[in-house]
RNA sequence: GUGGUCGUAGCUCAAUGGUAGAGCAGCAGCCUGAUAAUCUGCGGACGCGGGUUCGAUUCCCGUCGGCCACCCCA
């Protein structure tokens, strides 16, 4: 047979070929039946939601995805990859709210929720279309034909059922809690949500004066960062046991924290502090407890069954910044609502779900919004008038916005859902300690500490596109609550058959009611759920789970893997485990890889306002998506951020794939008409030594990965090709694949053949396109219908050693040819070397010719000895020498220096020596000492711990001449090149000039001959038509050489 | 602010309580009938200050800088 020339397109033109010719031949299906039915294994894709665009950092984790996938399927494994989109919540709604210029819940409301949703629904599928065609493009294989999308019927029905189930477990609470909230999109955020979102701001703080209500010349000094809860103030917190001082300045006396009295006392600029100052008097703060106080801006009714303005006792109030006195508004912080619940405090909330004030007798600030700079510049100036403010200074810190609209969010009390996960908190650190981190500190760290501060999970959006939440509550008694688990179920409760086009979204669930028991009318409660409760819900409702494919279900539960970036730690890969623990006290996935965000060339984070973001697309058009997922995978481990810099993605991957590539062209260039599976004669060493290093590789390569460490492996493939293949195999065995006049050698090509197919198999994960190019070419068939490799003979060891010592040396021998100015091509005499012990001398042996080769030198000795050729000298190890003689070991080691040759052979054997150190006897041990050498001898000696490498500097006129002649070969072999001949061209030579050339030429004409393919040789003969012909100094002496074909 | 993490050759990174190693880039050279390949040679007192130790890049403290996470922080 004859094997295939590698195309000269780019890469991106090769893999775009065999995209149509996977599809022609319905590839993907073909590997999914060819392990039907086999051992699954499980893998769970992580939804993205389709209504962006997707980024390089996609490609990321889905190469990732996919090499696993594609590995444990060329295991044999039935590896289930079902696509699947998030199509719910705020992202999306917030798309369609900026295309339609919608400002707020109350525009969607005039708008028409129902037309709202619909938009919704349509503008998922936006860059659906995207997103396949780029998983295609890198060749992510992915079941797209049936994908699992969250806002479908079955798929919310599967939700209501679980959600159902929590609700019998008693999982499903309804609480009024302070929990933070964006104002403009109208709905809290879950704590997970919240940790999306926090950005580094300056805001105005202030401190306010609160004079006390029976002596309003004392005043408590009281700091905020957020002026505008001061509508809602109704008491002022001060620890009991912190130091406060009063501080007189003029007529007034401020009361405040001794701690922090390096306050200025006026906002005048030259003002001292009240520490300058000093106070009047301290106290402990308990002895203002109970005082009561005028509040600032006295705008807000408060009822007058509660108790309000007055101080009251917190512990967890300091002085480490404000004033030490901590102003309370019940419902605009957790630890307030929780003050007030305590003392019973008085709850007023001046603030509209929009975020707006509201309900206040200033009409200059209703209907602001809260969060706006103008209302606190509003609230400081009345503060001003009325002669409360005291301070404004600029405060950084970092503030939660939201995630989605980047607005900053507020901490607001009102009614919610819960889910109960706080209650099965230890059950989900014990479910993730049996889960494979990879890396393993996100899973210990990260995550598991995350748990350990696990609070109940705000499930309820007060938004429109999201899964309704399936609670009916009575209108008469709201402890009458129904949660509906399935659409049967709500038919029966609604007493008629659902309609034949039944949705569940909004705003038509919310038509369906039914009376409850006591007689009032049951309505559904308004809100959605959060979108990640949906994604997380994906092991069962992707099977729509338990309605049908019951047995689907728990055949893929949990997933043995699942991998996305390290943002979903507190997104998906949460969502997942804490619904799988409180519905089926079952881990959610098996082994989880973390990839790290892809970072531009600068190490910044790419974003679209730094225009930095790395256009997949073209990078793929340029370098060919398998160059950028070796780049990917190779890099760095995956959990590391990657710097995408075009220029390492050539440095990594590039270099490896010309290496194949070239690799496999030296083959099909030789391997002409012969065909595998012959007769082939008895392996030479080197044949089996690259087939012990194959089946290394292949050992190593399937540990790493279905170990998961996919960087290993894919370095593994990478370092077998290049070193020992390439640069070794390839290159000291070129003379058996052409030899002049003769056939290529079949046990080589054999051997590198077989080599170059395991190859391709175990790239195939990794780099699905070119090693199907290469598998297509060598056997004929898809790579990805193959097998992984399996080592099919044992390692030789001694083998690889011995190799390796020869690989060692001819190094060592050429820098001494470098040293001594030698070329390679001048002959020398003989070479002696010297080898540890451990390496096999008899296999050693008869790797000589080899490096006779290597270095053109006439004999290799191997000597007993190395004293003729080096010094041995000792230098200490003192991390031995330490543990045992402690102070003394700066002695012990310089005295090692006068150890003699003989006592640091023994040594390097592994025995043992006694020297006298300062009059007393110590015995080092071998480990204490390494032995070193030095040259001493006349020949040009090289190395590197015990291996020793020396040549015999001494040029005879025999080798001088052997060495003209080569030369004079190298020349000729340039020409050839110039003159554009065939490899396998024959051609005459003509030489003239340099008496000693020519005679050099003359000894050894055979072999001149032979190396140049020359069938006449004209010694001291101009040619009378040369095709090329040149003068070139041999040895400084001139000569002329002409070649022209062979006729 | 709190916690973590990192700070080593131009770049990317490694190792170690014992005197610093690799790859890439650069320069010089070798080799080459596959190669923009290989091979050989050339560089750094490990952010700064202090401590523990016979000895610290490695441990401890502080400090500066980068990154990450957390946070009701009034």
């Amino acid at each position: 047979m004859t094997f295939p020339s590698w195309p000269d397109g780019s890469a991106h033109a090769l893999e775009e070929e065999l995209l149509q010719t996977w599809q022609r031949e319905r590839l993907f299906e073909q590997t999914r039946e060819a392990t039907r039915g086999a051992e699954p294994f499980v893998f769970y894709e992580g939804p993205p939601t389709a209504n962006g665009r997707p980024g390089i950092h996609h490609v990321f984790s889905r190469t990732i995805k996919d090499l696993i996938c594609r590995f444990q399927t060329m295991q044999g494994r039935d590896v289930t990859r079902i696509a699947g989109w998030d199509t719910h919540g705020l992202p999306v709604e917030i798309e369609v709210e900026k295309r339609l210029d919608l400002r707020g819940k109350r525009d969607i409301e005039r708008y028409g929720v129902a037309e709202f949703n619909a938009l919704c629904r349509e503008s998922v599928f936006k860059y659906q279309s995207e997103w396949e065609h780029l998983s295609d493009r890198i060749g992510y294989w992915l079941d797209y034909q049936h994908p699992y999308v969250t806002c479908t019927n079955e798929y919310v029905e599967s939700v209501w059922w679980v959600l159902a189930r929590l609700h019998q477990r008693n999982l499903l609470y309804r609480g009024h809690k302070v929990l933070p909230y964006c104002p403009r999109c109208g709905t809290v955020l879950s704590s997970h949500e919240l940790a999306l979102g926090y950005e580094d701001v300056t805001t105005n703080s202030i401190y306010v004066t609160f004079p006390l209500a029976d002596d309003p010349s004392r005043q408590l000094l009281v700091w905020t960062t957020t002026p505008w809860t001061l509508l809602a103030n109704v008491a002022v917190a001060v620890n009991p046991d912190l130091e406060y001082g009063e501080y007189q300045v003029d007529g007034t006396r401020y009361i405040l924290a001794t701690a922090r009295a390096d306050l200025p006392v006026s906002s005048a600029k030259d003002a001292g502090t009240f520490a300058d100052l000093g106070p009047v008097r301290t106290f402990p703060g308990r002895e203002l407890i109970g005082l009561g106080y005028r509040r600032p801006l006295d705008v807000v009714p408060l009822p007058e069954d509660q108790r309000s303005r007055e101080v009251i006792a917190a512990e967890f109030v300091s002085a480490e910044n404000g004033s030490g006195l901590v102003h309370i508004a019940p419902a605009f912080g957790a630890d307030d609502h929780a003050m007030g619940r305590e003392h019973d405090l008085a709850l007023v909330r001046p603030v509209a779900a929009d975020g707006t004030v509201t309900g206040t007798d200033w009409p200059a600030i209703e209907g602001q919004l809260v969060t706006d700079k103008s209302t606190n510049d509003a609230i400081i100036q009345r503060l001003k008038e009325d002669g409360r403010w005291h301070l404004t200074e600029p405060h950084r810190h970092s503030y939660p916005h939201c995630w989605r609209c980047r607005n900053p969010l507020i901490y607001y009390a009102r009614d919610s859902w819960f889910v109960r996960t706080s209650a099965v908190k230890d059950r989900m650190l014990d479910l993730n300690q049996t889960v494979g981190w990879h890396p393993p500190e996100v899973g210990s760290g990260r995550f598991g500490e995350w748990l350990e501060n696990n609070v109940d999970w705000a499930l309820s959006r007060d938004r429109y596109w999201g899964t309704p939440l399936p609670v009916w509550v009575c209108q008469d008694d709201p402890d009458h609550v129904t949660v509906i688990g399935s659409y049967q179920d709500l038919a029966e409760r609604w007493g008629r058959p659902l309609p034949e086009a039944f949705d569940p979204h909004k705003p038509f669930i919310d038509e369906y009611q039914w009376d409850c028991q006591c007689g009032g009318t049951m309505r559904r409660t308004p809100e959605v759920i959060d979108a990640w409760f949906d994604s997380g819900s994906m092991p069962f409702a992707q099977w729509h789970y338990p309605f049908e494919h019951a047995e689907e279900f728990e055949q893929h539960f949990p997933a043995d893997f699942i991998c996305e970036g390290v943002d979903q730690t507190r997104g998906w890969f949460y969502s997942l485990l804490a619904i799988a623990t409180t519905a089926f006290d079952s881990p959610a996935y098996r082994n989880v890889i973390v990839n790290e965000m892809v970072l531009d060339a600068a190490g910044q984070k790419m974003s679209k306002s730094r225009g930095n973001v790395v256009d997949p697309w073209e990078v793929i058009e340029r370098f060919g998506s398998d160059t950028v997922r070796i780049y990917l995978l190779a890099s760095s481990q995956v959990w590391f951020p990657k710097r995408f810099d075009e220029r390492a993605v050539l440095e990594v991957a590039g270099g490896f794939f010309d290496t194949l590539k070239n690799s496999y062209r030296f083959f099909a260039l030789y391997a002409g008409e012969w065909t595998p599976g012959g007769e082939i004669g008895d392996p030479l060493l080197v044949d089996r030594w690259l087939d012990s290093r194959l089946n290394a590789t292949i050992a190593h390569v399937t540990e790493a990965w279905a170990g998961y460490d996919v960087t290993a492996g894919v370095r593994a493939i990478m370092e077998f090709v290049v070193d020992d293949l390439s640069n070794w195999y390839v290159r000291i065995n070129r003379n058996r694949f052409w030899a002049p006049d003769a056939e290529a050698d079949p046990v080589a090509l054999d051997t590198l053949y077989r080599a170059l197919v395991a190859v391709s198999r175990m790239l195939a994960p990794a780099a699905p396109f070119v090693a199907d190019w290469l598998h297509r070419a060598l056997v004929g068939t898809s790579v990805h219908l193959a097998r992984f490799p399996v080592p099919d003979t044992e390692r030789d060891q001694a083998l690889e050693l011995a190799m390796d010592a020869a690989r060692r040396l001819v190094s060592l021998a050429r820098a001494g040819r470098e040293d001594a100015n030698l070329k390679v091509r001048q002959p020398v005499a003989r070479l002696q070397v010297a080898v540890p012990r451990e390496v096999p001398r008899e296999t050693f042996r008869t790797l000589f010719p080899l490096i006779q080769r290597e270095i053109n030198v006439k004999v290799v000795e191997l000597v007993a000895s190395d004293t003729d050729l080096v010094r041995l000298q000792a230098k200490p190890n003192f991390r031995s020498l330490g543990k045992r003689f402690g102070k003394r070991t700066p002695a012990v080691a310089q005295a090692a220096a006068r150890l003699v040759p003989e006592q640091l052979r023994a040594l390097e054997e592994g025995g043992s020596v006694i020297l006298e150190v300062d009059g007393e006897p110590i015995e080092y041990l071998s480990e204490d000492v390494t032995v070193e050498r030095v040259v001493t001898s006349d020949w040009v000696v090289q190395s590197d711990g015990p291996y020793v490498a020396a040549l015999d500097p001494e040029l005879t006129d025999d080798l001088r001449r052997e060495g003209m002649a080569r030369e004079v070969v190298h020349r000729v072999q340039r020409l050839r090149k110039e003159a554009g001949y065939d490899y396998t061209t024959r051609i005459a030579i003509a030489l003239d000039g340099a008496e000693e050339v020519l005679a050099a030429v003359a000894g050894h004409s055979e072999f001149v001959a032979g190396e140049t393919l020359a069938r006449r040789l004209d010694i001291g003969e101009r040619a009378p038509a040369p095709d090329v012909e040149a003068d070139v100094a041999i040895y400084g002496a001139t000569i002329t050489i002409g070649i022209g074909r062979f006729e």
